[in-house]
DNA sequence: GTCTATAATTCGATAGAC
DNA sequence: GTCTATCGAATTATAGAC
């Protein structure tokens, strides 16, 4: 059996702190959350909440450039695959609910918290999902030009797609997944390909 | 000439101060935006600020509130008229955009930090919300039972729907807004009708 | 409406003992 | 790894003169 990727392991303290740390952002915002909130949570007093991190901003960098790679690595695999726009397009949603069903609170910390960041790890943020954006454009505009796809604005309907996955980390942290994801990726590709009206 | 809505008003001292103070809390986020910047933003002193509003949180909870009740106002008109289900969806979408055209970094402000409302402000304004997605969500689901819309998971539905919209401030803080905002109507309506495959 | 000055609190982070 | 104690800076908000 092979050794597969555990985020949410709980075994050392080190995960935990990452785990407990990482809800409590969540559910407070990053900047209304203290050091002092943070240890409150983790039943200890607000020194050792350094033994962990080396500071609040830290923190919130390598957890977002964490899992931001995640996801550009996905899209660097499909992108250098031999699958058609469609093909591709599916694939994209599937790996972005798959790392979203994996990571829910990292995902949380991605969309809502990456405004934190500071020079020059915000620019350096900005430009990697830039790429991403682009690459999914790049996707879609092939889609257009081989008729697979209807004539659009590419550009706006990257953005639409991206909106309607963005919001998909509050299905896993409600625990409110249809049974598993893969019903999720179903609705999702069903919803954007073929839209909500009867034929 | 009737007296029309102005929003963006620059006439009066407080208007210009609302202005430029949520365009500011809208780049650094409210907790990020601190007391002295608005008042270094609008060239005078920290206790001017308190000229215009009584606390940092009394001006959130207003500007929230406010826009809300727009939004608000506008789905009872909807649910309350004779259209069926798919024009008052068309009706939605269009309220939508025209609510966030005029207003957007309001609307800004209602997306990234209604987090940062205190109770029991928070607990209202989520129980708005709900209220609104739910009379969304009636539409949907009467819809899919008329026939009219595919059958769907109405609950996911009206999320995926919601997430489309929400993110259009951002055409208009930006400007660009293909032209004018019938355009941006229409190609939403498209895209949440007929998606994005060709027939 | 604008200013200076400051109160009262809270924040991130560190020192150093155990 | 855990604690107590505390520093220095930043924060919201107020007092009171002009």
């Amino acid at each position: 059996m092979a050794i597969t990727f555990k985020p949410m392991a709980n075994n050392t303290k080190r995960d935990r702190f990452f785990n407990k740390t990482i809800m409590l952002i969540y559910e407070k915002g990053f900047k209304a959350t203290t050091m002092r909130d943070i240890a409150q949570n983790l039943q200890f007093e607000v020194a050792n909440v350094y033994n962990y991190i080396t500071s609040k901003q830290s923190f919130l960098e390598e957890s977002l450039f964490g899992i931001q790679q995640e996801f550009l690595l996905a899209m660097d695999t499909i992108v250098s695959s031999e699958y058609d726009s469609r093909e591709k397009l599916e694939l994209v949603v599937a790996s972005y609910i798959q790392i979203t069903s994996e990571r829910p609170y990292e995902q949380a910390l991605l969309v809502n918290e990456w405004r934190n960041l500071k020079e020059p790890k915000l620019k350096e943020f900005v430009k990697r999902r830039r790429h991403y954006e682009r690459q999914l454009e790049a996707i879609i505009q092939h889609g257009i030009e081989m008729g697979q796809l209807r004539d659009m604005d590419s550009e706006f309907v990257t953005k639409m797609i991206l909106a309607t996955l963005r919001w998909t980390y509050q299905k896993f942290i409600d625990h409110k997944v249809p049974s598993n994801s893969l019903i999720l990726k179903k609705q999702l590709i069903d919803f954007v390909f073929q839209g909500i009206l009867v034929k």
